[in-house]
RNA sequence: GGAGCUGUGGUGUAGCGGUUAACAUGCCGGCCUGUCACGCCGGAGAUCGAGGGUUCAAAUCCCUUCAGCUUCGCCA
């Protein structure tokens, strides 16, 4: 076989005049006859390579053989191109090689489907021929940018001093989170392991045993429903330190996230991002991660609104509720009634029971619900709102989790249909001081927001479990454009501590000690204080690539019932290798 | 568990009660020495996701089901 010497784009104007091999696929054919191009693809673009039969008459009768998707080597001397036939439209169109030898390394059947950019092709398709989709240059790209982005953590990480240590993908099923996937032990019949949701008390326990700083590109296990943005299986960048604080962190974390958007995007992004609240955040955009690359903030609007003659104003806050409104701007004008009533729809979709809505005009107001408002309230709430004429006041009215949810949900969609979200900004923010446990109605207990090993603020440690709802955390998340990219805590590290969280969230301490008594053994220990954050480095990846799947930048994805169309996983087994494993599956319903 | 959208030659679409199931591209053959979405001529290729029903007649209407996607719940 002839050794290739240049990829594609290593060759230009520079190069010319040398005797040079390429490998690679035919991207295209063009006979003409006496004359045939071909332009060959590697993974870091394409080459067009000519056959004149005056050159080499075998190469020539090979070349009309050749089909797309053939794997060539081609060799022959770099010419530069005519002036009237330079292609301005790829990187090497200056110039191209006449081949005197070609080996057909290997023949193609004729793909699926296009591989090039840009395809409109079923998913499933593209799935089930993933090996010939990542051939296409833009998924070679997202690959390359992957790989970028994994490397310049390494390296930022190297260099400032943490250890890359594994942690078992066998490990013991946790009882609080996500569904665990389960792995049936042979040679301990009945009993499982569980597939790590993340690798948090063991790295938790490396601290404990000295490393001080420690990462992974550690791959995480989750077995619930998926979404454009969540894989069953996904790859997170994992961290922990001790002796530090969240200054400590963010200070860490915003170095890096400055790195990696240089390196893989060629962005500067300005540090230190800023910071709020999770209560804050709740207040003016109704999410834990909002997105602030625009306004359409969130107004109170209960002390108004809440005594007027609209009962599902009145009603809502005689129940506890409260009333809050969006302003958005301009809508009034620019929205059909219709167009307004599909933003009801959906605000019931999203568990509202309606939506009221106020449009302002030069000299009236367009709404159901003005006749129920006297003119002291229409004109405080027209202050409040900062309303001109144009604009829509669009108002949720019930339990304060609720209205948030619905406004939150609202406040992204006017922001989707205004296109305010342009692709091009990047906003980071923290946020920080997230509760530390909420209720559960389902399971009529507390249940740990972040998770059971995250410190509570110190000045909230001691009425915790007198006011557990109003206890926050020392937990804190990165939000990039309205996505949680990362999110981590300091932890507890005294057992007396962690035992006091585990009987918050209803554990008994045999329960906690019969899931959790290693760690808290090893709290007794000498446990440095110790915190960390995790980050998903597929969904850094997706918005760096500016996709809207996360499968896109998977090379092997699976589909939304967690199967991989290409493989055909999962899959029955044998009944033998069930009895080995003590296993039986329970017979279908006839 | 719920809701919505989609399923027609290899691929992407059109057709939405009676068509020879249309178009583009790809594929195959022929011609062509400067193309790069090459061009020109010719050809092959579809039991319309599956099953059932309504009808004289179903790709088209109805029901069931499967698959994919989006989304709510869920995802510490």
């Amino acid at each position: 076989m002839m050794k290739r010497t240049h990829y594609t784009t290593q060759l230009g104007v520079e190069q010319a005049g040398q005797d040079v091999v390429i490998c690679g696929w035919v991207d295209t054919r063009r006979d003409h006859g006496g004359l045939i191009f071909v332009d060959l693809r590697d993974r870091s673009g394409i080459m067009q390579v000519v056959f004149n039969p005056e050159i080499n008459l075998d190469a020539f009768h090979l070349a009309e053989s050749v089909r797309g998707e053939y794997v060539v080597a081609a060799a022959g001397k770099l010419r530069l191109r005519p002036d009237e036939t330079i292609n301005p439209n790829i990187q090497t169109g200056q110039v191209e090689i006449y081949v005197d030898k070609m080996e057909v390394l290997n023949s193609s059947k004729t793909p699926p489907f296009y591989i090039e950019d840009g395809i409109n092709v079923d998913e499933l398709l593209r799935l089930k021929y993933r090996y010939l989709d990542l051939r296409r240059p833009e998924m070679q790209k997202i690959m390359m940018l992957r790989h970028r982005v994994v490397k310049e953590i390494r390296d930022y990480l190297d260099e400032n001093g943490f250890m890359d240590l594994e942690t078992p993908i066998l490990m013991k099923s946790s009882p609080e989170g996500a569904r665990d996937y389960l792995v049936p032990s042979r040679v301990h019949p009945g009993s499982f392991y569980a597939l790590p949701q993340s690798p948090q008390i063991f790295k938790q326990l490396l601290m404990v045993a000295g490393f001080d700083r420690y990462f992974q590109i550690a791959r995480c296990f989750r077995d619930e429903d998926l979404r454009a943005d969540r894989q069953p299986e996904f790859t997170q960048l994992d961290m922990e330190m001790s002796f530090v604080d969240e200054e400590d962190i963010f200070g860490l974390v915003e170095e890096m996230m400055a790195r990696l958007f240089q390196a893989g995007m060629g962005r500067i992004i300005n540090t230190p991002f800023p910071r709020l609240t999770y209560a804050e955040c709740m207040a003016r955009f109704g999410s834990d991660k909002p997105d602030l690359r625009f306004g359409l903030e969130i107004v109170d609007v209960t002390d108004i609104l809440g005594n007027s003659d609209f009962k599902v104003f009145s009603g809502a806050v005689a129940a506890g509720g409260v009333v809050r409104a969006i302003n958005a701007k301009g809508c009034g004008e620019k929205f059909s009634r219709r167009e307004i009533d599909d933003l009801g729809r959906l605000a019931i979709e999203y568990g509202a029971r309606g939506m009221a809505w106020i449009v302002v005009t030069e000299n009236e107001l367009k709404s159901p619900i003005t006749k129920f408002l006297k003119e002291d309230q229409i004109k405080g709430l027209l202050d409040r709102m900062q309303a001109e004429a144009g604009d829509l006041i669009i108002f949720g009215a019930d339990s304060t989790e609720m209205v948030c949810r619905v406004l939150g949900f609202m406040r992204l969609e006017l922001a989707r249909r205004l296109e305010l979200r342009h692709d091009e900004e990047l906003n980071f923010l923290w946020v920080t001081d997230f509760p530390l446990l909420e209720w559960d109605d389902e399971e009529k207990r507390y249940v740990a927001v972040h998770h059971m090993f995250t410190s509570p603020k110190l000045e909230d440690i001691d009425a915790m479990e007198a006011e557990p709802a109003k206890t926050r955390a020392r937990a804190y998340d990165l939000v990039l454009n309205g996505t949680e990219v990362g999110g981590g805590s300091l932890r507890i590290y005294q057992r007396s501590l962690q035992e006091r969280m585990f009987s918050l969230v209803g554990m008994t301490m045999e329960d906690a000690r019969e899931k959790f008594g290693y760690l808290m053994d090893a709290f007794e220990y000498g446990t440095p204080p110790h915190g960390g954050i995790a980050f998903g480095i597929d969904r850094l990846v997706m918005l760096m690539a500016g996709r809207d799947s996360i499968r896109d930048v998977i090379a092997f994805p699976k589909t939304q019932s967690a199967a991989c169309p290409m493989t055909e996983a999962p899959s029955k087994v044998s009944l033998r290798q069930l009895r080995e494993l003590s296993l039986k599956i329970r017979e279908e319903k006839a």
